[in-house]
DNA sequence: ATGGTGGATGCTCCA
């Protein structure tokens, strides 16, 4: 079973892009967020066109928006709101071989990292405190279960292109760190990406639209992940990052990631 | 210290 997880910024804007990734990547789901597209406006067509003919999607207007896209059915689809907010930042479905994806898009958290000045940051660190008490409460250690998306976090010193100069920048801040870790450990989460690549390889899966040149000055972070729990842990194979996308045409400012579970 | 770009929306918010 291959896995992408891919912030999209515009499921419209980016409709062929995302063609492409399929083509290329030919994943059996695509996990997207940032779709910014309200669900009755998603262009299903042009995915079930290809062969994705199984959709699922939690979008709004203008903002956020998540949606799990299928080569192979899926049941029991579900999308969660948190911290008390209408806001299209989850969705989730159970796959052949009882296999449960949650693909989420985690707040971004605002400039400022101080909770009592940016509302926007405590909203990130409340929300991430939130999805862990679920797991916690709702599912265990030897479930089956994959976590994918954009988590507006780089936890480790290679998943920035400075840890130090990232210290206090909003994505690789102590707390966050903290906090994601936290979630991380509830059930034993594997990060795949870091399974196949270990650190100390830096490895980025977003660079900012403001850099005169993102690939010469390389500076990124990977805030886009996948994690399972430890019965697929055995099964994962390969772990990929579409670097080449960030520099496709009209870009999105996020690549695809990619895990690849070999469940025979 | 600052501003840089991009998307959706509609005279601005969010990343």
């Amino acid at each position: 079973m291959r896995i992408t997880t891919w912030n999209i910024n515009s499921v419209r804007l980016r409709k062929e892009l995302a063609l492409e990734v399929l083509k290329q990547l030919k994943p059996d789901v695509l996990c997207l967020q940032e779709t910014k597209c309200p669900d009755a406006l998603f262009p299903f067509q042009a995915f079930r066109d290809i062969g994705y003919k199984y959709i699922a999607v939690n979008g709004m207007k203008g903002y956020n928006g998540v949606a799990l896209v299928s080569r192979i059915p899926f049941e029991s689809e579900s999308a969660l709101n948190w911290v008390k907010r209408t806001d299209s930042r989850h969705i989730s479905a159970i796959f052949p071989g009882d296999i449960e994806i949650h693909n989420f898009y985690v707040p971004a958290g605002g400039d400022e990292p101080d909770v009592k000045k940016n509302d926007k940051f405590a909203h990130k660190l409340d929300f991430i405190n939130e999805v862990k008490h679920w797991f916690s409460a709702n599912r265990k250690k030897s479930d089956r279960l994959v976590l994918v998306g954009d988590l507006n976090i780089a936890p480790l010193e290679s998943d920035v292109w400075s840890h130090k100069q990232l210290l206090k920048v909003v994505s690789h801040t102590p707390v966050e760190v903290l906090n994601i870790t936290q979630l991380q450990e509830e059930l034993d989460w594997i990060d795949t990406t870091r399974h196949v690549h270990p650190e100390p390889e830096k490895l980025f899966s977003w660079w900012s639209y403001r850099a005169r040149d993102w690939s010469t000055s390389d500076r990124g972070r990977r805030l886009d992940h996948i994690w399972v729990t430890s019965p697929l842990k055995p099964f994962i194979t390969n772990s990929s990052i579409l670097r080449e996308a960030r520099g496709w045409e009209k870009p999105s400012d996020h690549v695809p990631v990619t895990t690849e579970l070999q469940l025979h």
